[in-house]
DNA sequence: TAAATAAGTGAATCATCATTCATCCTTTAT
DNA sequence: ATAAAGGATGAATGATGATTCACTTATTTA
């Protein structure tokens, strides 16, 4: 008699969805999550704004999920940096070259992550992923203590102090103010700044200058 | 014949203004920013919502000034311990105790002030506060790679870290679903967390253990 | 094809608060 | 005391957008 759900409607739903999130990703991009407004990311999408809140709880939801995503690979990068060879403080030198990289090669987005207000359950995902973060590095400082690289140390604090770090080096150059002067942005000065970032941090952690 | 504004007058029209800073100071201490609804200042203020319009441009505007002032005790009390007898290093160490130890404190507003999402003009305030604290740090390393206590390096990206280093030590610690769990914050556990910070930043600035 | 059910729509609604402004109240100066 | 000039008031307004929901359209099964 009746209707029920296909295979090929749930994959449907599911494409709706990600165009959804595809969208959003691509309104935060260009002018953060405080200028993505439902209505637009709708349109973009192609559904109706109603549709929005047929796969997402609310707006705040929908930026969270977002999030979360754009979180993810930025971790995940991270990560593979620290699965590298090497001993603990190359790969960690490398993990956070690549943080600091990926940031300012897509700084609307990096701002988002890491600066932008914004509102309380987007809020709750950063706490995470910065602790993510922190967790990633914690777990390498503690390898560079057990081989004797890193000097023993509270390596969940000093985690927190690199994502702090880097997270504040990189704000000022990531803030939108700067984002639309049209100096543009000269990849040698980027390169320096990476660079007196890492030689903080890596002093920071051993305690030796190189 | 007519009114000319008096002494008299004037000096109400501050202690008006001042009662309404203080208002949103304690509001904000309250509950942050976001919760500081105009209508409640005015009312602790003892005044109408639209006197609030006669001693600020707009509810940014006010939250730009109380932002500022609370601000500006902070930066002064860092700033006079960097005043105090010591070379660069001691004096260094002091201040960035100074700041922690202020920030565990009073923890909301500290909240607020560091890591609050906040509008554009308050969001404006916070990156000045951050470039005064980094000013100030800033100036001090120069001192001691002048001095000879701190090996050559990038000052001003130096004193950039440092403040990301505090700072996002201290979110998590201030962050409200810490602050009103009722565990209370065990000065104990409060001293090791600033020690292991100070640790970490003297050692990225110096690179030497002690 | 028809009945049953779900998905999609978007204009209308709602919620939130900052902000305004017509009005009343105070102060000043004569 | 009174006129002139602000000052203070707070209910009403306005702006912004997220969210809803009555209705339309699609899909499935018999």
């Amino acid at each position: 008699m009746a209707y029920r759900e296909t295979e090929k409607m749930r994959k449907r739903k599911a494409q709706a969805r990600q165009r959804i999130l595809d969208c959003t990703l691509e309104c935060v991009a260009e002018g953060g999550f405080r200028h993505a407004k439902v209505t637009r990311i709708a349109s973009m999408a192609g559904v109706a704004t109603g549709s929005i809140y047929r796969h997402f709880e609310s707006r705040e939801e929908l930026f969270a999920e977002v999030f979360r995503l754009a979180t993810q690979k930025e971790v995940d990068k991270v990560a593979e940096a620290l699965g590298t060879k090497g001993d603990a403080v190359v790969r960690l030198e490398r993990s956070l070259r690549q943080f600091a990289e990926r940031a300012l090669r897509g700084p609307m987005i990096a701002w988002s992550l890491i600066a932008e207000p914004v509102d309380t359950k987007v809020e709750r995902e950063r706490l995470r992923y910065r602790r993510a973060y922190a967790g990633l590095f914690e777990g390498a400082i503690r390898e560079g203590m057990a081989e004797g690289t890193i000097p023993e140390q509270n390596a969940r604090q000093s985690s927190t102090c690199l994502v702090g770090a880097i997270a504040e080096s990189l704000v000022g150059p990531l803030s939108p103010a700067k984002l639309d002067d049209t100096s543009g942005n000269d990849p040698e000065t980027d390169q320096q700044l990476v660079n007196s970032i890492i030689r903080f941090c890596m002093q920071g952690l051993t305690g030796t200058r190189r």
